[in-house]
DNA sequence: ACAGCGTACCTTACGTTGTAAGTCGTACAA
DNA sequence: TTGTACGACTTACAACGTAAGGTACGCTGT
């Protein structure tokens, strides 16, 4: 259609390293990450497993580079990477900054878990670091305290926090007897779980709100962190 | 040697779940997570890699048995499950019983890897986050609060915290020039490596105390908890 | 105009993985 | 002695990442 070279007809657009990443993102949005092989990721593309490998070294270089367009995406959300010299309001900066990351890492639900395979920082994932480290000095804070707390922060910093058996709720909930099995075996988490539910009655299976416990905790480690800097 | 059924010379031991599982934790252990496969586990143990089929329902259920096992380890190291029904000290108690787990999580470390590819908690598990809920109860904390506890502590209950790019210290290291180039990438970060390097000149590569940068992030939360508490 | 060459993609094949399906020998109970 | 069930072995398959080599096309220099 365009104008170049089309005289043998239908003429995919061609591969590159961007338009191969971009898709292994789409799929591992769309149908997991399990879902992302090279062949599957081939046949998105319209094109041969193997021909992949010319516009990439191997399959760890596809998740390296899908971790980089995240991060890529969160630059973008939160205006730059850029960070102000000196900054009174350094803790609601850093607060804004580490949510607006959340927000991108919840359209790639796959993230964490493909993070935690990669041995290195790619380079957009370590200038986001950068930038927490940035404002945290803006705010006047140690270089020493900072490095706690980038300690302290862990994978929140990146807008996820590590969580387990996140699936449905509790346990093996869905059957109405499964409570009073729990309180056998794990009274406590079973006590816990029923007054939370009668607290908040609509949330019957899906009982916690991620949105809020993130913030809770996060706002836990910005008070400590806050306090031990006052205090010098 | 024993007894029982030892006509035809050379016999074995049994195959058993049990010894399937400890010898796949063994496995994990000395050769790393990835080395555990079933025709590996099954050369270990001396037997043709269906065998294992016959004990065990497939490789999840390997892998969920032996986060069991990690856990079993954990209440053995603890001294039992068991909590008290009052406990003014509970923040001294809980604290002991999270670096109890994590001397356990640091002779598997693959655990927090295995961890985060499980769906369902396994008993043990479970009943290791039942005995932190128990023990925050103890204190007289809400099970509200104690909710957004366990969501604020994450992964760290069971005495890790995910921590990325862990392999060198900050990037690439290891050769001189890369802290000058690190520098016009990520400015900050360089600033704070070089600084708390000069700080703790011993340690120039592994240039982070886990064990302290875990129990600072963790008296954070503690701190933050008890203040949500008494304050009501 | 044509040889030469690099680019972009395809073909074939290998080793490794988890595991379905079927078989075989032995121990023990009836 | 004859089932029967246990406990292991044999064979085979689909899916994975990727090494090695082949092929078609367009640009370039002579």
């Amino acid at each position: 259609m365009s104008s170049t070279t089309e005289r043998k007809a239908d003429r995919r657009a061609p591969l590159t390293r961007d338009r191969v990443l971009r898709t292994a993102v789409d799929l591992a949005d769309t149908s997991g990450i399990d879902a992302l092989t090279i062949r599957r990721l081939a046949e998105q593309l319209g094109v041969e497993p193997m021909s992949l490998y010319y516009h990439v070294p191997n399959k760890e270089a596809i998740l390296d580079g899908i971790v980089d367009l995240v991060f890529q995406e969160i630059e973008e959300a939160v205006g730059g990477f850029a960070v102000s010299e000196t900054d009174a309001a350094w803790r609601a900066t850093l607060r804004a900054r580490i949510l607006a990351a959340r927000t991108v890492m919840l359209r790639h639900p796959w993230t964490p878990a493909v993070m935690d395979t990669r041995t290195e920082l790619s380079l957009t994932t370590a200038r986001h670091v950068d930038s927490v480290v940035g404002t945290l000095r803006s705010g006047g804070l140690s270089y020493d305290l900072i490095h706690h707390a980038m300690h302290a922060l862990g994978s929140r910093m990146y807008g996820f926090s590590q969580e387990l058996g996140e699936g449905e709720g509790g346990g093996d909930s869905s059957d109405s007897g499964a409570l009073e099995q729990m309180a056998a075996l794990v009274p406590h988490l079973a006590e816990m779980l029923s007054v939370v539910r009668h607290d908040d009655p609509d949330s019957t299976l899906g009982w916690c709100d991620d949105q809020f416990e993130f913030e809770f905790g996060l706002d836990i480690i910005l008070d400590g962190l806050e306090r031990h800097h006052t205090r010098g």
